[in-house]
DNA sequence: ACTTATAACAGTAACAGTTATCAATATTGA
DNA sequence: TCAATATTGATAACTGTTACTGTTATAAGT
């Protein structure tokens, strides 16, 4: 199955790209809807899955019920706020060392991980201080 | 909202707790049905949520599309299966240390964290060895 | 440019997992 | 035993997602 262009893979990887928070579908489409107004949700789903499978994008799994998506396909983690539910890129160097230290105890094979941090982001953070 | 006792609540967490996988509420509403015919789904939902909120067991995103419980509620990871799609516990000691090196490089307050190994379990690895 | 093959589309119905509603029942404390 | 209310079974509703269908857009060969 040779892709084909269509300008409403370009839009949703166009608006995804510019993008540090990580949008759902639902999100994306209603983004999308103003440059493409005709899009259906389904061509949404229906991409974002294309974009998934040819490493354009990764899903991250916030737990909220609804999957995010995020165009940073780089080796990095998230954190999610448990407060305002916002979802961040979160850096570490030397995390890899984790994929090691699992290994060890482990007897299958370890090929990723994917590491969730939870808490407060800095703006709720401020706002209880307040 | 004081708790009142329910052989349903019961049978459940009694169910789970002798676990070592990773049931979803489907699975666990097929199991307590055996002992509880009469048993609803939506009991079986409701008093999973209460149970985690009272934190005697916890949820599991393996990213499915369903949330699997665990009453194993200590300190530790789980590891997916790519190919067979079972959920397992690994144990990590010093997995700790990735919070610290995570809020070195967070401005808000890191409470917690899940880690999720993907990979090929010690089973699907033997099978695809023979 | 014209044709052909087929990926992609919009629209919508269907689906799975989960939550909400409601009248009836079970549990608790007085 | 009685009243208060948490819990129940049954079911309807809701949400995120996928599948289906007839039509349109894209790419490649002529």
């Amino acid at each position: 199955m040779t892709l084909k262009h269509s300008k409403q893979r370009d839009a949703i990887y166009g608006f995804l790209k510019d993008r540090k928070d990580h949008p759902t579908a639902d999100v994306i489409y209603e983004a999308v809807r103003k440059k493409e107004p005709n899009i259906s949700l389904g061509t949404v789903y229906r991409n974002l899955s294309v974009l998934k499978e040819t490493g354009m994008i990764r899903t991250v799994e916030v737990g909220d019920g609804a999957v995010h998506f995020d165009a940073d396909v780089s080796n990095h983690n998230h954190f999610i706020c448990t407060e305002c539910g916002c979802v961040e890129d979160i850096e570490m160097k030397s995390i890899d060392k984790v994929r090691e230290i699992a290994s060890e105890n482990f007897d299958g094979k370890i090929t990723g991980f994917n590491t969730y941090f939870y808490g407060l982001c800095s703006d709720c953070l401020e706002k209880r201080k307040a």
